[in-house]
DNA sequence: AGAGACAGACCGACCGGTCTGTCTCTTGCC
DNA sequence: GGCAAGAGACAGACCGGTCGGTCTGTCTCT
C-alpha cells in the first residue's frame, strides 16, 4: 500500500473515531507512520485529505451495502438485503470504520460548522433515501407491498431507523441494540407485503 | 439572567450547533457578551462547563418530551404522546437547540475521543430506552397490544428512529423529514394495537 | 545531474487557562 | 450619616502548548 493509500486509510478510521477538525495533522502522521513532508507531498491541504477519504468512504460504503443487490429479484427482497448488509456486512466493518459510521460522524461534526463540506455527506444521505423510496414505489406498482403504502414516510422512517442504529452502535460498540433495531425494522418491512 | 446563566444558555446553543471541543471560549464569552474573568469567576474549567450546559439540556428535554405525559392514562397513549412531544415540543425548540439534539451532537463527537463525558449522555440514552420498553410492556399486560411483541426490539428500533430523525433534522434543517420520519414511527406504533 | 519522496525545523494563529488590575457594592465602625 | 475596608464581579494582558501549513534540506532512483 502507498504512502498516500496509508495515509487516507488510517484518516478514515480516524475521522469515524473522532471526526475531522478534532483529527489533528499529527494523529494522522503518527498513524500512518510519516511526517508533514510526506503528507503535503500527496496532499495540498487537510481539506483536500477530507475529499479523498470521503471517495474512498463512499467506495467502501457501496461495496459492503450493494453487495449482492443485482442477484435479488423482488424490488421488497432488495430492501431486506439492504437493510441485511447495512446490519452485518456494513456497520461491522471495525476495519474501516471502528468509530462507527463515518459519514455521520462528519455530517453532525460539520453541518453547522463547515457547510461546505457537509453538503458533500448530505448528498449521499439523500441517495440512500431515494435509493429506498424508489425500491418501495417499484414494489407497490409490482403488486408485492400493500396498495396505499405512504413510501416517501416509510423510507424516511427506515433510513432514520438506519442512522440511529448506527447513532447508538457508535455509542455503544455493541452488536445488540444493533441486531435488535436492524430486526425490527426488517420485520416491518416484512408486514408491509401484500399477504 | 444572571452572567452564569447566560454562559449556559448560549453554550448549550453552540454545543448543539458546532459541538463541545470545536466550541472555543473565545465564541462562548462572545455570543454572552463577557471575558475569560467573567467566565472563570463561575466555572472552574470548559469541563465544568459541560456538566452544567449538560443539566440544563436535561431540564428542557424533560420539559419538552414528557410534557403532558402524566394526563394520559393507557402506556400505549404516553409512547404516542412522547414521540408526538419529540417531534412538535422538543426537536423544533430552535431557541435552545438551533443546531439539533445537542445530546447526539455531543454523543457523536465525544464517544471515542473523551469517553468520561460521553458516558454521561449515553447514561440519558438508556433511560429513554428503558422508559419506552417498559410503557410498551405495561401496554402488552393492559391487552392494549398484541401478546407477543419483542417488546425490547421494538423500542430499540424506535429508539433509533428519534435519534436518527434528530440527525437528519440537524443536516437538513427542515421540519419535511422530521415530520414524516416521526409520523410513520407514530402509524407503526398504531398497527401494534390490539385490535 | 535532475526530479520526486520524504523528514523535520519553523511560522503565525488560536487554544484553554492564569493572573493582575479595576470597578462596584456591601459591611462595619465612628 | 460619612467613610474606609474588604469582597465579589468582571476585563483583558499574558502564558505554554498545539493547530494547519510552509520551506529547506536530504536521500534515492533514474
Amino acid at each position: 500500500m502507498s504512502l498516500k493509500e496509508r495515509i487516507v486509510h488510517e484518516s478514515l478510521k480516524l475521522f469515524s473515531l473522532k471526526g475531522f477538525s478534532s483529527t489533528s495533522l499529527h494523529d494522522i502522521l503518527q498513524a500512518a507512520g510519516t511526517s508533514k513532508g510526506g503528507f503535503y507531498n500527496h496532499f495540498r491541504s487537510k481539506e483536500d485529505l477530507f475529499y479523498a477519504v470521503l471517495d474512498e468512504a463512499r467506495k467502501i460504503w457501496r461495496e459492503r451495502n450493494l453487495d449482492g443487490l443485482d442477484q435479488v429479484e423482488k424490488p421488497v427482497d432488495k430492501v431486506r438485503k439492504l437493510l441485511e448488509n447495512f446490519r452485518d456486512r456494513y456497520l461491522k466493518d471495525s476495519e474501516n470504520f471502528p468509530g462507527g459510521c463515518v459519514f455521520i460522524t462528519l455530517s453532525v461534526e460539520l453541518n453547522d460548522q463547515s457547510p461546505h463540506l457537509s453538503k458533500e455527506i448530505d448528498k449521499g444521505f439523500h441517495g440512500l433515501k431515494n435509493m429506498i423510496r424508489r425500491l418501495l414505489d417499484e414494489g407497490v406498482r409490482a403488486d408485492e407491498l400493500k396498495k396505499d403504502l405512504r413510501t416517501g414516510d416509510i423510507a424516511e422512517m427506515l433510513f432514520a431507523g438506519m442512522l440511529g442504529a448506527s447513532v447508538i452502535f457508535g455509542a455503544e460498540k455493541s452488536w445488540e441494540s444493533l441486531d435488535r433495531s436492524m430486526n425490527a425494522l426488517i420485520d416491518y418491512v416484512e408486514d408491509l407485503r401484500l399477504k
